[in-house]
DNA sequence: CACCCGTGGGA
DNA sequence: TTCCCAAGGGT
């Protein structure tokens, strides 16, 4: 860290300049409805936390709507199958939030009568609920003043107290000067205005300093660093993985496809039978007797951690013939949008353009 | 602590 | 094309 502001930055500053540019979203009550005491609903908080977790908001908005319709309560969630869940999340990625969500919703109703805990150390033990989401409930739900630190947070401490030390490793210097900034008051409308600050004017690229509560209080704008903070762990390069993917359809139009086990990649997803994913040219394991016919184009998709090269084997099947694996799912049962993306990929190459949305879906 | 876990949009 | 990034949590 280099000079730190004389005047650290005042709570007061940040929370006037967000009464006028909070951004309106679906499962925020307005600055000027807190100050009337109308808090938000702790469902629709959670579930907005569970969904931003490294994800966009333009990417959340349409699930929340159709989780929020089609489940408006925590009961409803907690009631719902399994595999209803996770294809309403299919296409919003990291589905062990999905496989999260309805563990806690469950653990909610049967241990906590069905009412979301106002306690953040009660609140950590829900299943999905980590150090930020419990702080962000807390703070957005029931107005305690707890410390919310996202990647928000990180950058705009990291760019206030001009620290130079790279995340991860600077990550509990970040979380002790946030805690410093953290008032007694409004706890749930600070917590979104840092964020939202953030957002829109603390951005990663070209952050608009001009236009900052804070500015005066920032030492990287006194210092002209702001740009280059918060520093990083350089990356490591994804490497390229390769797969096949068999799309079996039967004769009376039914497609096999495999319930992916919970644990790992796309677990608890629906999927089309396939290979292993390596490095290495991936052996054949067809799911069932037929004649495959090889796509000319693969479907490519990028994960966290590797690039996808999947070859797409087709296959017209009679009825009789049993799958080894998989099961035949009737057509008009079966919905291209309840897929992962990379499986819908495949579809889409197979089936020749961009499956249709599910009109009511909610997905993009 | 290091690694695993998706996706789409923007530079 | 490629890289980076987004309201992290679990192991």
């Amino acid at each position: 860290m280099r000079d730190e502001p004389n005047d650290l930055p005042r709570a007061e500053a940040l929370l006037d300049w967000y009464d006028r540019h909070a951004r309106a979203l679906p499962w925020r009550v307005s600055p000027r409805d807190r100050a009337q005491g109308i808090l938000p609903d702790p469902y629709r908080v959670w579930l907005s936390e569970i969904m931003l977790q490294q994800t966009t908001v333009a990417a959340v908005r349409d699930y929340f709507h159709a989780f929020t319709t089609r489940w408006p309560t925590i009961a409803a969630l907690a009631a719902a199958p399994d595999e209803e869940v996770m294809a309403a999340w299919a296409g919003l990625g990291y589905y062990a939030r999905a496989r999260n969500l309805q563990k806690c919703a469950r653990a909610v109703v049967a241990d906590h009568g069905g009412v979301f805990p106002d306690d953040h150390a009660t609140l950590l033990t829900l299943p999905g609920v980590g150090p930020y989401t419990a702080a962000a409930l807390s703070a957005i739900a029931f107005d305690a003043p707890e410390t919310v630190v996202d990647g928000n947070v990180e950058r705009v401490m990291a760019r206030i107290f001009d620290d130079h030390t790279p995340l991860p490793a600077a990550k509990p210097v970040l979380t002790a000067y946030a805690a410093r900034l953290t008032p007694q008051e409004r706890p749930g409308c600070y917590a979104q205005a840092v964020m939202d600050l953030g957002a829109t004017i603390c951005t990663p690229r070209r952050p608009a300093c001009g236009l900052c509560p804070w500015r005066g209080a920032c030492a990287a704008w006194t210092n002209g660093t702001a740009a280059e903070l918060p520093k990083k762990a350089p990356k490591k390069r994804k490497p390229t993985r390769l797969g096949i993917a068999y799309l079996a359809r039967r004769v009376d139009g039914a497609w096999l496809l495999e319930r992916r086990p919970d644990k790992g990649l796309l677990g608890g997803m629906l999927g089309w039978p396939g290979s292993v994913w390596s490095e290495e040219p991936p052996a054949e394991d067809p799911p069932i007797r037929a004649e495959w016919k090889t796509l000319n184009e693969e479907a490519r998709h990028t994960f966290t951690h590797f690039h996808l090269r999947l070859t797409v084997r087709t296959a017209l099947v009679p009825m009789e013939r049993t799958p080894g694996r998989g099961e035949f799912i009737e057509s008009p049962e079966f919905r291209p949008a309840d897929l992962p993306t990379v499986m819908r990929k495949a579809f889409d190459l197979a089936h020749g353009g961009r499956s249709a949305p599910v009109a009511g879906s909610g997905k993009p």
